[in-house]
DNA sequence: TTGAAAGCGCTAACAG
DNA sequence: CTGTTAGCGCTTTCAA
């Protein structure tokens, strides 16, 4: 800035005036540090600006890691975001292997003061929010309460997956949790425990099991779920990753799917679609999440009174990673003709 | 850190060394200090940091937008940075429309002197290296000359898909060209042109256009395409999303894909495989490179000496959107009861 | 071993 | 209308 100063025969101050559009600086003025501004190329420091002014119009998007969750939202978020002046800044402050809990609150700490007006947090666990800096949660922990929060109906879309494969006529179903701190993932697995009671199927305990949502260890709990005596014939994986774990872990231990072993996981991400079999799962709106998160923060930002609850609906994605249980498809049970039906 | 240092009861200069590790604190003061912070909560903030010291341990991934094809190297970017101690901070500069020249410039320019110690700007069209700032490109402008580059093999993916298409029978083949300003772009034309030409089929100038690799505008080439009274029998599309594009222009004016019409794409983001029907496309390892470009950027940063161009194989990914041409294909013939097989 | 002071690039008050 | 000055939160001499 001090370089554009000089050279336009000016104060920086001045030259400050006139990047942020204040009123007092000469029109002549005005035009003559433009095209400095313009040769030179310069551009403001996004660092040294917000620290002094705390206004950047640069909204952020804070995930653990880029994975396929966090980048359909993104995908959502920068859709939402276009054309309404603000710039987007994703911030991915996990460590290594993802697990390390704190990561929300350290990077909404380095970037809160300054940087950002404001944030969109992804799967945190734990957030104290500060005051006069605005976050909306996607997917929390302490669901609906607390935070502005976007999520989606996940008690409702575990019902129907569970539904799905009951309908299918099987009975010894798994469930792979996901991470236990995640409010997603208690009420998919109380969404699961809710179908199979209202349809009088006792659920075994020793088919539930903590997956953690997460490819390796989901891979784990797939691996016990498959190894016991009387395995489950169909598994309600907690989330995609998960699923497609399970389904990996399948074909290491000789077990086709579905034939042998029905497989429906939850998110709908764009990988659902591209594993083998295709995975069928419950469908979250995802972008159209990320897109409601950001507009909601947009609209705290702006001080526009809204609801600060958002909640989609979850839908049933029918691939081929489901199929009916047959007799020889159960390990425990004896033959019985016909397809079950529900 | 004032904050901190009130409650330790020492100088902010006492606490940052403690925050930096440097040598000169007493071990007791460190471990007060260290508790201190513990409790606040503290977090340097990093505009702040970043201004004075120059050094962040951050890196930037700088896109146009987030869309498919920059989260896909995002995925492999942030796999690649793991676990390296560096963060990763994604930063969309791009304006309303995606359309605007030098949002790669203003973004390097806003973060570059503070924020990131380097970059990766993906399919930037001028850059202008700052030195001892650096950066690495991915799919840019000006091709493996200049910057450190990371890009796939276009020209032979090309080749690949335009002899698939011949193979199938097809002669009247269209390319929706992608952007003109992107070596990318311009190599693609080029082996579709040589693939063609070493078949002995002459190219129909009239069927090859600019479609801009952007969803809108590929929509708007696809339906002149479409609209001709010799339409092609078969598209190569510059890009997924323009040949998904295509597709959907397609079922609009009444054609069905791969019966009526072929399409191929280029990139084989998952997009692909959820399109309706699933697309043929020409794979470049996306989150590979990603990763490699990453790994280059590490590199630099770190000074290690290495090859600074990185070209990635392409291949042929055969799904649902192709099929081999037939009579009851051409424009020219009344519409047949009855599949188009045989 | 510690703290006072200067300054990173910028903006905001105020004086000229 | 313009420039001088102070200070955002931090790091870094340098003196105590």
């Amino acid at each position: 800035m001090s370089d554009v100063a000089r050279t336009a025969g000016v104060s920086v101050a001045t030259v400050s005036k006139v990047v942020n559009g204040r009123y007092g600086v000469a029109q002549a003025t005005v035009e003559r540090v433009r095209e400095v501004i313009h040769q030179l190329g310069y551009e403001a420091s996004l660092g040294a600006q917000s620290l002094r002014s705390h206004r950047t119009n640069v909204l952020g998007i804070l995930v653990a890691e880029f994975e396929p969750f966090s980048t359909e939202l993104l995908k959502g978020a920068s859709k939402e975001v276009a054309g309404t002046g603000y710039q987007l800044l994703a911030y991915s402050g996990g460590d290594a292997d993802g697990t390390a809990v704190g990561w929300e609150r350290r990077s909404l700490a380095r970037l809160s003061g300054t940087l950002i007006d404001g944030a969109v947090i992804v799967t945190p666990t734990v957030v104290e929010t500060k005051q006069g800096f605005h976050v909306v949660a996607v997917d929390p922990h302490t669901g609906p309460s607390g935070l502005p929060t976007v999520d989606s109906d996940n008690f409702a879309g575990a019902v129907l997956a569970t539904n799905y494969l009951l309908s299918l006529g099987h009975h010894r179903i798994g469930h792979i949790s996901g991470r236990p701190d995640l409010e997603s993932a208690r009420l998919r697995e109380a969404g699961f425990r809710r179908a199979m009671a209202d349809a009088g199927v006792a659920v075994d305990e020793r088919l539930v099991r903590v997956g953690g949502f997460r490819v390796e260890s989901a891979a784990a709990t797939a691996a016990e779920l498959l190894a016991l005596p009387d395995r489950p014939t169909a598994v309600f994986a907690g989330n995609d990753l998960s699923a497609i774990s399970t389904m990996d872990v399948a074909r290491t231990v000789g077990l086709t799917v579905p034939d042998d072993l029905s497989v429906i996981g939850f998110d709908n991400i764009p990988e659902s679609a591209l594993a083998t079999p295709q995975l069928t799962t419950i469908a979250q709106p995802l972008q159209r999440m990320g897109a409601e998160a950001m507009r909601l923060l947009i609209d705290l930002v702006g001080g526009v009174e809204r609801d600060l609850h958002v909640r989609l609906p979850t839908e049933l994605v029918v691939r081929s990673s489901c199929a009916p249980h047959t007799p020889s498809t159960g390990p425990d049970r004896p033959p019985t003709a016909g397809a079950a039906s529900g």
